[in-house]
Formats: C-alpha cells, structure tokens, sequence
DNA sequence: GACCAGGCGTCTT
DNA sequence: AAGACGCATGGT
C-alpha cells in the first residue's frame, strides 16, 4: 500500500530510472524544479522525484494525492509493466542487451494523446531542449492552470481558435499552422482517439497522417507515447545509425511486440555511444 | 522520387 | 562571420 504521509505518495519504482525516463526524449510535458520534476498529463500536474527506488509523488502546492490520482500517475509511469521480464526476454539479442544495459531504467510512458500529438508535432526538425521550451511556453499561454503555477496543453478547441501569428510569435515557426490544424480536426472529431484505439496500428497510423504537420515518425511517437502501441518503433536518425551499426537495419525477434520499448534502449544507447554507431546511410 | 523551404538557438568551422 | 544541424513534413 502506498505511503501517504507527508502529503507524499511513494511507490516502489520497480527499478525505473526517472532522469533517465523523463530525459530521454519522450515526453516535453516535464520540467526541473530544484531537485524534482514538475510534470503535466492531461488536467493533471504533479511533482516527482526519486529517493532509491521508490518514486515519490505529491500533488501541485503540495496537495495531497486522491487514489484516482495515484492510479493515474502509477499507469502513466508503467509500474504495472514487468520490465525485468521483458528485460530477460531481451537478453535473448546480445547486441539489444547491451542496449538494455545502458539504460535499464528507461520506462515507456502512458503519456495522453492530446499532450503527445501537440508536443511530437512541435518536436519535428527540433531539438530537445528547444522542445520542451516550447512546449513550456505553449501551455504557460494558452493552457489552463493546474495549480503550482503549471499549466495544460492547450485543448484542441483552443488551438483550433488560435492565429497563425499568435503561435510563430512563441517560436513554433512553420510548425503554428500544424498545431491549428491539429487542433480543428481533433476538435472536429476527424480524428477521434477512441476510433483510433479501435484501429489497428497501420490504419490509426493512416489517420494521424491525415493531420497536417503529422508525418511516419510523428504518427508513430504518437501511436507508442500517446495511445501505448508498444509493438511501434518511431525512428530517428540516431536509432537509424544505430539500427545500421548493430541490427542490420531489423530490431532482433526478441523485441517483437515491444519493438518501441526496445528502440529506447538502442535509442539510448546510440546517443550514449557515438562513437561506435556510423552515420545513418542516405534513405 | 528528388528536391527545397521553413523558426531559430546552438554548435561547428 | 558563416554555415550546418535538428526526435520531419508539405509542397512542387
């Protein structure tokens, strides 16, 4: 049972690391304040933090947790998911347990679909940190707040209502009319997430493209991030070289099913290990 | 299918 | 000082 005193609620971690899971690149629903995060999940905020292996959280302003609140954030955070078995599973690839190795704590977050779709559709062509500033930003201006002075994503009403000016003057660039768009077929219902839970990964893949802005790579952050299609593998161009250096451009059978769990690890280990990845070889 | 524009901060040369 | 690059994509 959880312990809840101190308005804390700490949970076993189950050996995720949480620096490592929320720097990976993920999610840009979280930031640094002093020795703890302060993240966004839909009409939720909380502060995290880890002490060993137990992984406390505490409502904005210190409030304390309600235990839908506390089954929310244990969902998000995969600590239902067995990551040492499917780690043992993937021991059965030596170049993936490598991998593995270099970033056993990385857990794939159950973030929501609205937050994944905004922040993957602002993270194409970008870096991390300038991501996660304008996510930031975004939700700081036209998010509703939260308490403890943090913010939501703006609703898909909302940025459906929004100039084309408004989002390029907080440095969206050519990305502002993306998010309108997303915003005005969301709120549309063109592309409705319980449809997408109901398709299959390659049809609900189909439909996230029909957003403006929303190509592969961010159709398949948003299948594995934001609708928890663990059996996707969004690459990039490091995970490309990776793929090159170690696979032979296939993620190993031992994957299969969780091939997004398992591009995490090789993703990481790729940016860990730049050295002995080559470039990615011209598509 | 190949090409190129499109924010802009940061890194490289 | 100038150019390249980035968890890509749309348009031509």
């Amino acid at each position: 049972m959880a312990d809840t005193t101190n308005s804390c609620v700490r949970l076993p971690a189950g050996g995720m690391d949480l620096d490592a899971t929320l720097g990976c690149g993920q999610s840009f629903s979280w930031e640094r304040q002093g020795g703890r995060y302060a993240g966004v999940a839909g009409n939720r905020a909380v502060w995290a933090h880890q002490e060993g292996d137990s992984l406390v959280l505490a409502g904005p302003g210190d409030k304390p947790l309600e235990a839908a609140d506390i089954d929310y954030w244990k969902r998000y955070f995969a600590l239902d998911v067995d990551y040492a078995g499917l780690q043992r599973r993937f021991a059965g690839d030596p170049a993936l347990a490598e991998c593995v190795a270099c970033a056993a704590g990385i857990r794939v977050l159950r973030q929501p679909f609205w937050d994944t779709l905004v922040a993957f559709i602002l993270s194409q062509n970008n870096h991390l940190g300038r991501i996660g500033a304008l996510a930031e930003r975004l939700r700081r201006h036209y998010g509703s707040p939260l308490g403890g002075g943090l913010y939501s994503y703006p609703g898909p009403r909302v940025l459906a209502g929004l100039q084309e000016a408004a989002l390029r003057a907080l440095g969206a660039g050519y990305r502002a009319p993306y998010l309108i768009d997303a915003g005005q077929r969301v709120a549309g219902d063109q592309v409705d997430e319980k449809v997408l839970a109901a398709l299959g990964d390659a049809e609900a893949r189909r439909l996230l493209c029909t957003i403006k802005g929303v190509g592969p790579k961010v159709a398949d952050c948003v299948l594995l991030f934001g609708l928890h299609r663990t059996a996707v593998a969004p690459m990039d161009v490091w995970m490309k070289r990776a793929v090159a250096a170690r696979f032979d451009g296939t993620l190993p059978a031992c994957a299969k099913g969780y091939e997004g769990i398992a591009q995490q690890y090789i993703f990481h280990w790729a940016r860990q290990n730049p050295q002995n990845v080559r470039p990615a070889k011209a598509p």
